[in-house]
DNA sequence: GATTAGTCCGACTGAAATTGTAGGAATTTG
DNA sequence: CAAATTCCTACAATTTCAGTCGGACTAATC
């Protein structure tokens, strides 16, 4: 049941870009140092939340990464969901990765029902809790 | 978010167990084939059960497994934290497996906040569902 | 226009976890 | 004793994870 490292990373450097949001850009490297993220991963990360249209970066001397939308208008299970994959914690109750298992009787499956109930809290709390509300106060 | 194929398979004999709870044992071979597990690496998963004080077994012809205590008396965190180890998405909000992560600042940590929260609710939901629970019609 | 700070991209690597398999010893039933 | 079963340890294939590296490209600044 654990993010991964690359997860954990980027909502960390997200999080940072989000109290910064309207101030420019920040480069990796800054991102890096702050958060305690080997830099080079960093960079990695970055770029897939940017291909996954999460950051906008512009490159050159004082150049770097901000966010591609205000901050209340991304969700911690967009980003989750992109670096770590389903939220699901079997495949099959994934919305997004759906898969049957190979139980006995799908219906009559016990185990099936509260892994889905669980699945439903766990990306109901990640679908309604966005960037901006990490850094509000 | 994702439970390994040990717990997933675990939870399904256990489930298995559970129906037949009362009506003697049930060896690997019946359990693994009801259940579509390998049979070899099922008998590896029941080992840990067993050593985990959560079934018993006995030997020889007619031997097999059994729940070591009634159905409503085994949780889902207990047998998930056994075989896939700590429930936290991060190690910071962990209550079995605690360490430190490397935000600035860990009171201010927004993330750790809903991190918290949501190991939380799933720890929740695991401990007091019960394999009684997944049974019961 | 050269320098320099930065992103972009793909390839690579080492270590660890995951998902099993295999062999054989011990035990119990019939 | 024969057969069925668990017990235990070791091994192996594959995949994932976490991170590194080299170098191309881009833009700001002096």
């Amino acid at each position: 049941m654990k993010l991964s490292k690359r997860g954990e990373y980027g909502l960390r450097a997200l999080q940072d870009l989000a109290v910064r949001y309207g101030a420019g850009s920040v480069s990796n490297k800054d991102l890096a140092e702050r958060n305690n993220i080997p830099p080079r991963f960093l960079e990695q990360i970055l770029l897939t939340l940017k291909h996954g249209q999460i950051v906008r970066s512009h490159k050159g001397p004082r150049g770097g990464y901000y966010l591609a939308r205000p901050p209340q208008q991304i969700t911690l299970a967009e980003v989750v969901r992109l670096l770590d994959g389903p939220l699901a914690p079997v495949s099959c109750v994934s919305a997004t990765a759906y898969e049957p298992c190979g139980c006995p009787d799908m219906e009559a499956c016990g185990l099936r029902r509260v892994m889905q109930q669980v699945r439903d809290v766990v990306a109901q709390m990640m679908e309604e809790t966005t960037l901006g509300d990490l850094v509000a106060e």
